[in-house]
DNA sequence: ACGCAACGCATCCGCC
DNA sequence: GGCGGATGCGTTGCGT
């Protein structure tokens, strides 16, 4: 009985194996990032150091994103010819 | 100054750049995941149940894991000659 | 001053009290469980293999555990009535 | 077959079930702490601040004993009646 | 906005 | 005494 309430079984067995196998591609990057931080740590660099680095690089990324979306809202609002809505966009950040 | 206290500024940006892509990877397969789970519950499927339907598996697979470490264990214990080998007469009963 | 910005710090203490007693309780069952270690060390006993039984055992318990919160969460889908029942017919097998 | 090569399969079972016994009595009050902490943040205090104070005064708690147990070296090296042991008592430290 | 669960980090213990 | 593995803590992200 694949086909319950006219629901596929089989359809739903698709979704789980799908997951299952990106979830085990997660797991093997995630070890090559363990892997370079070892490599890393055996060339005398300091992971947790290493760790700081990156947090911080994430973060400038993050900002400029969001300068660049804000940037974008303008642009657009410009476009619209609706020469208001510049005033209004950034009343509430 | 690309070396610093003898160590090799450029070698530390290969590292930190590698890791950093292999983070971008993660992070987009965990998105797959999620539209994967999106996609399901628009076919009806309740995701709650499909994440304890993995959850189980996994456990499963993780329990044939233990047993195996557990005869491993055991195999080396006799190796090494020792009484502790009387671990396997009745403590899984 | 036993109480600053509207809350008590009688009250507080009380909370830290409680819990720094509960943890000498519990760092004094974690010093007991090393004594048996011992002893059963002591006794001929590897400490490794009984670790892994327990770990095993520990993992049996939790995954009949999974099961039935699977069981349930199948029934309370039932209650709901919709389709995502049909998680049951073949996904385990 | 509860003995194997002279081992009793039956002490090794003694041993397990007082450690898998002990490990739920530190489980339990290990859940009564989280229930503490929880009770405090209803109350309106902040666990994580009250995790800092608890973890602050175990430091001090820990700095009073080691200076305890110097003061006893001290204190010992005199009774022993050997003045030259209270001249190299902390040379190293 | 809250609570829960997974991830990563720090600490500690046993082994070499 | 150093190293690797295991455990507990704290943080972050996800779902409700």
């Amino acid at each position: 009985m694949a086909n319950v309430g006219g629901v596929s079984g089989a359809q739903l067995r698709q979704f789980i194996e799908r997951i299952e196998r990106l979830e085990e591609e997660k797991k093997a990057i995630a070890d090559d990032i363990k892997d370079v931080y070892a490599e890393a740590k055996a060339n005398g660099f300091d992971p947790k150091i290493m760790r700081q680095v990156i947090k911080v690089r994430k973060m400038e990324t993050q900002e400029r994103q969001e300068l660049e979306a804000l940037l974008d809202v303008y642009l657009h609002a410009l476009e619209g010819g609706d020469a208001a809505a510049a005033a209004d966009d950034d009343a509430t950040a």
